[in-house]
RNA sequence: GCGGGAGUAGCUCAGUUGGUUAGAGCACCUGGUUGUGGUCCAGGGGGUCGCGGGUUCAAGUCCCGUUUCUCGCCCCA
């Protein structure tokens, strides 16, 4: 074994995992683009700041999992572990705000310090996508049934669940997060050591703890449902109108609660259960206090994340790329004719393949390998006739060509 | 941060109660074919058995440590 290893949760993309994830991306671009969405990148480290005043300092994200590094001018750095922040830290760097309301779509790598596992690695990549300026639950409604449609274009959407929830609008969730603290309150001592500092903190993280005894106090705990006004439950029911009308399924799921603070009003997840022990494929939710909170003018916002590792192990193997035609010079003067001839079908747009070593033999070889659909043979022979022989690699069939037909006579191997 | 499983050729793996020079398939190279691949036949190269220590006449095999991968917990994409 090499000691050239890799860092610990980081992967290489290799030919046949990069042309899934070139799938994935191509399919979201496509999908996201017919509902007017534009793409954009934001760089992949942002000071600390944008993420530790937004994602909440009891998140996993910021109080265990960020890359955060000084630079050499003294500068906080972190290498983003999500990309809302920073797509609403460019939205308010650019002035943005006079072209609301913006839909942007983006892809790229995250970095987490976490245990890797299946699914789950320190360095992955997400698919984005933000709706911002839409306070209408209309907006929620299009970033889901653009979810949907890009999970249904990849062929995966009939294996997730799509799980929805409410968090209200702030003061709904104010209300409720002052029942649970005096809920919980009463069971302090029985609480996990992690639901315990999460008591006064971020009580609404409790909700969605997998410990035995937690879930036992659980169960008599406040409804959330019920503590969310008329304003929000208006606003819920609207959304979920509007998707069974478009036959969007979903699955009510009153635990869902998500792990960044910024979520209110609707938060959902697309789950399988195909992927062991990490569910969820694509999740997200409004975020209409977010951009106040960065020091912006108040704004909505709706959008979601998918990660590209998770979608790309449940698509089907996609079609390699277009099959190259091999160019087999046998001596030195076709060698020099051979190259040119390489330059000149490029130039017509033929993905060639041409060695620069080895006899016939093996450069037949090569072509094989390199799943040539045909071969261009010229030797002494053809040079003299001034064509090729073309040899259709499939069925062994050779035919002579003279150089003035031979694009045309290439065209059904493009 | 915590727990389970694993680490032997480029890849997938076998290797018996510890006992010759550590094997197979695939891949690779050469030849059978001096101008013909994919099939077939023959031959060949390739190993710090993750790393370090210990037990033993003898360790891929047993013990301890360590490291990496992997699956799970927590949490998330």
């Amino acid at each position: 074994m090499s000691s050239l290893q890799p860092v610990r949760g980081t992967h290489d993309l290799l030919p046949d995992e990069m042309r899934r994830h070139r799938t994935v991306v191509d399919a979201a671009r496509s999908v996201s683009s017919r509902y007017g969405f534009e793409e954009i990148a934001t760089p992949i480290f942002e000071f600390t700041n944008v993420f530790s005043r937004t994602l909440g300092d009891t998140s996993d994200v910021v109080t265990k999992e960020m890359y955060t590094f000084e630079d050499k001018g003294g500068e906080m750095i972190t290498l983003r572990p999500e990309n809302t922040a920073s797509v609403m830290r460019a939205y308010l760097s650019n002035g943005m705000q006079q072209l609301a309301p913006c839909r942007f779509f983006s892809h790229g790598p995250m970095f987490r310090y976490e245990r890797p596992q299946k699914g789950r690695q320190r360095q992955f990549h997400q698919l984005n996508a933000e709706l911002i300026g839409v306070p209408d639950p209309l907006a929620d409604v299009e970033m889901l049934t653009m979810g949907a449609h890009i999970l249904k274009e990849l062929g995966v959407l009939e294996r997730t669940t799509l799980e929805i929830n409410s968090l209200g609008d702030m003061d709904s969730r104010q209300a409720y997060r002052e029942l649970l603290i005096a809920y919980f309150s009463t069971y302090e001592s029985d609480l996990s050591a992690d639901s315990r500092a999460r008591l006064t903190k971020n009580p609404l993280r409790i909700l969605d703890s997998k410990d035995e005894k937690d879930r036992e106090i659980l169960s008599g705990a406040p409804d959330m449902a019920a503590s969310i006004n008329d304003d929000s439950r208006c606003f819920f029911d609207t959304v979920l109108e509007r998707l069974t009308k478009l036959g969007i399924s979903y699955s009510l799921n009153t635990r869902l609660v998500r792990g960044l603070d910024y979520y209110c009003h609707t938060a959902f997840e697309f789950t399988t259960t195909e992927l062991g022990a990490q569910g969820t494929v694509m999740g997200g939710g409004r975020y209409d206090g977010l951009i106040e909170q960065m020091g912006g003018p108040a704004t909505p916002g709706v959008g979601w994340a998918a990660g590209i590792e998770r979608l790309s192990m449940m698509i089907n193997e996609p079609v390699p790329d277009s099959m190259p035609v091999s160019i087999i010079p046998i001596g030195d003067v076709a060698f020099e004719k051979g190259f040119a001839l390489a330059n000149d079908l490029r130039h017509a747009g033929f993905n060639i393949d041409f060695g620069v070593s080895g006899n016939m033999k093996k450069r037949m070889k090569r072509a094989n390998r390199v799943g040539a659909r045909a071969a261009i043979m010229l030797g002494d022979d053809e040079l003299a006739r001034d064509g090729v022989t073309v040899r259709d690699m499939e069925t062994g069939e050779q035919t002579e060509v003279s150089f003035a037909m031979l694009e045309s006579q290439l065209d059904r191997y493009r």
